[in-house]
DNA sequence: TCAAGTATACTTGTATACAAGTATAATAAA
DNA sequence: TTTATTATACTTGTATACAAGTATACTTGA
């Protein structure tokens, strides 16, 4: 049995369908189950010893969130390639404009000071190469910003690409800390110049982040690649 | 028990999950079962003669679809007020202005046939007074036109609104046919105004059909409304 | 009358059992 | 050797059983 990839600590209060769920997610989008596999219901069960039910429950969610195919005998996994990487940008990139128009017709004093505590948050988590804690603060810096204009719809489309995002940067930051450390300088400065965005209320700022953040993809998706490479190098032996 | 407000012919190949998922939507959405109340899997698995199992499947279903809550005990129902139904189409806006982006840049024969075509269809439907094929057709324009620029994170929003959306107009559509037969002629020219936006890949056209679609949202929720105090009044004698 | 503790009737989450259907492999016939 | 048919070993979807937890109501004590 491969160790876990999704963090345990996540996970404290969780069920054994989510557990598996995510898991099972690290595990697609990392490439340790390879596109194309066809996994079972019952296979998966064994593997992570526990009776159908959560792992039906993980399968529906996760073709949910189209990175795999539910069809008659086993689910296709689909993976995440480049392509699809950048349709969720895609995707960040308009919800966050639509969110950004909102804002501007705000008071935006209570978020502005809420981000500037997980940017903090942010800087602690590099200070101590925490990849992980550092994934969720960047996930929470977005959310937050969602959140703060009460659109059930639209925090309902963040909701559902949250997890896959969550999974793809955690796995992204953890190479990065490890071999691109000076990068994270540039993330930090980037989300400082979204606050300020923000608080200006100033479309140009606004337009130069989330470009910014943008370039900041291509890299991410490299570091997936190596990231996908290091783990299967890492489990070679043990495929059967 | 009440009548089915889903079409039956719908579900011919559908498991009692779907059954439940698609039925229970439409009770929520139509008001039949309140904003506020809680329901439970026993109660709903008695309701609908079925197990737990397709009740909770459906729940989760819903619970994605922001339409109910998911607490310790029991489901709370949220429902669809005019604010969700308006933030439904920020998101329709929003995606389907992306969409014609991406078509301006693309050959559209395929894509117009094939919308007009269904659009046939739909004054076929209007003619013979089919308010649930017209509100088929209705939606497989807008889902064609989505699916046209292969993308699959637009594709995978369109889903997530989707089942929402086909209640929607499902009720109002079929209210409309009894008290507001005129409309659907308006309805019909924008359409057709949205096929010829795309043909000639003019933004000023897709703006003036988007806009027009908005004007008519106001419609749709009032004979939302409509059909949920027809239906109320229809079941006030059966409320135990 | 009121407070605290206990019983009970719910709830969810998971495991298991079973029915119905489907692909693969093995067997029989030409 | 090839084709048709039957077995078998899978698959999913649903029902049911059970464990653990939670709110409500009731009882018991003061």
């Amino acid at each position: 049995m491969t160790d876990f990839l999704y963090p345990s600590k996540w996970l404290s209060k969780a069920s054994a369908g989510d557990r598996v769920t995510c898991e099972l997610r690290m595990r697609i989008i990392s490439g340790l189950i390879e596109s194309g596999a066809i996994i079972s219901e019952n296979k998966l069960a064994a593997d992570f010893a526990v009776s159908r039910s959560p792992v039906r429950e993980a399968l529906k969610v996760l073709a949910s969130e189209n990175i795999i195919r539910l069809e008659r005998m086993g689910a296709v996994v689909i993976g995440l390639t480049e392509k699809e990487i950048e349709e969720i940008y895609d995707v960040r990139l308009l919800i966050e404009t639509f969110v950004f128009e909102r804002l501007v017709r705000m008071d935006v004093t209570e978020l502005v000071k809420e981000l500037s505590k997980i940017l903090e948050m942010m800087k602690v988590a590099i200070k101590y190469q925490d990849a992980d804690e550092f994934s969720y603060q960047d996930l929470l810096f977005h959310e937050t910003i969602i959140r703060s204009i009460n659109h059930s719809y639209m925090l309902m489309i963040w909701n559902n690409l949250r997890p896959v995002m969550e999974s793809f940067i955690l796995l992204s930051m953890r190479a990065r800390f490890q071999e691109k450390y000076e990068d994270f300088d540039r993330i930090i400065k980037n989300h400082k110049l979204y606050i300020e965005a923000i608080q200006t209320k100033e479309r140009t700022l606004m337009v130069q982040s989330l470009h910014q953040n943008f370039d900041d993809v291509q890299g991410k998706v490299d570091d997936l690649w190596m990231s996908q490479q290091m783990l299967s190098k890492g489990v070679e032996t043990e495929n059967d």
